[in-house]
DNA sequence: ATAGTCAGTTTATAAACTGAACTGACTTAG
DNA sequence: CTAAGTCAGTTCAGTTTATAAACTGACTAT
């Protein structure tokens, strides 16, 4: 099966991945959620080939997760935004990093981290139930097929 | 730069992608969610083609997310089953297939979904934090370097 | 006039992926 | 006992994708 036929998938999860599942794709949106938003800020920063940077932020683009605004004319050159439809990928940036953090061996005290405005702490994130409030945990849910 | 040298980064997004963010190890990963724990079952499942399927369990193994757990022996065959840091990534999947469901388009009701057995309820993941127990969303949360 | 910035494009080379067939140690059906 | 089937790979030829480096073109700053 080639990726490219992700997108036909019955699982959001499929889905998901068909858009952002690709070796750059989810470094380039983190650099956006950095304040990233240029072609020469993700090629420094990432140390990515210019070619794919290109193809990749095209991806983006044309998926609706980035969005171009001209920031000059001759030569056009574009500030590359998340819409509203990348913002919202938020949660998953946040919860890979809390993962990457715990799970990845390193030096996790020189590492980026965030602060939750709202309440001034440092953020440790978790994943919670909407119905109910509570954290959710790997052994509390069930996959089904809805209907 | 080569995508195996983002494991030194210092960023937590970046350590956890250089293990789980090229183009299969993320869908091998949701099929273990599913319950799928062997080699036939993932290459039927998703149409991988057997020599990558190969080099991503090793590599999930190497990296301590899958664990090896024999079934027979003569030949000797293994289970892939998810370690405690494998089951920690429940959170990114489930935020991964929110995002996809609403985000992506298709036909959002023929998808698989989860139950929360603690509560009963078809799930609705949201990301909160830990300190305050508010749902966190991409405009509350600024970027700290941890020192 | 010269150098620099920015966002690409081009090109040659290197690496990764794909599909299909093959291997080997068994198990099961006839 | 033989023939077919299962499972987890391995091998290999061919295709696709990624990479680094140099180049382009429209500007701007010195």
């Amino acid at each position: 099966m080639r990726w490219s036929e992700l997108d036909q998938a019955d699982c959001p999860i499929a889905r998901a991945l068909s858009l952002v599942g690709d070796r750059w794709t989810l470094m380039i949106l983190r650099d956006c959620f950095l304040g990233v938003h240029r072609f020469e800020g993700f090629q420094a920063n990432l140390g990515i080939s210019r070619t794919i940077l290109r193809d990749r932020l095209a991806h983006l683009v044309q998926a609706g997760i980035l969005v171009q605004r001209p920031y000059q004319d001759r030569p056009v050159r574009y500030d590359y935004i998340l819409s509203a439809k990348g913002k919202a990928l938020n949660g998953v940036m946040l919860m890979l990093g809390e993962w990457g953090r715990n799970a990845v061996d390193g030096q996790p005290e020189t590492q980026v981290r965030h602060r939750h405005q709202t309440c001034g702490h440092v953020l440790t994130p978790y994943v919670a139930c909407t119905a109910c409030g509570e954290e959710v945990v790997a052994r509390d849910v069930r996959a089904v097929r809805a209907g």
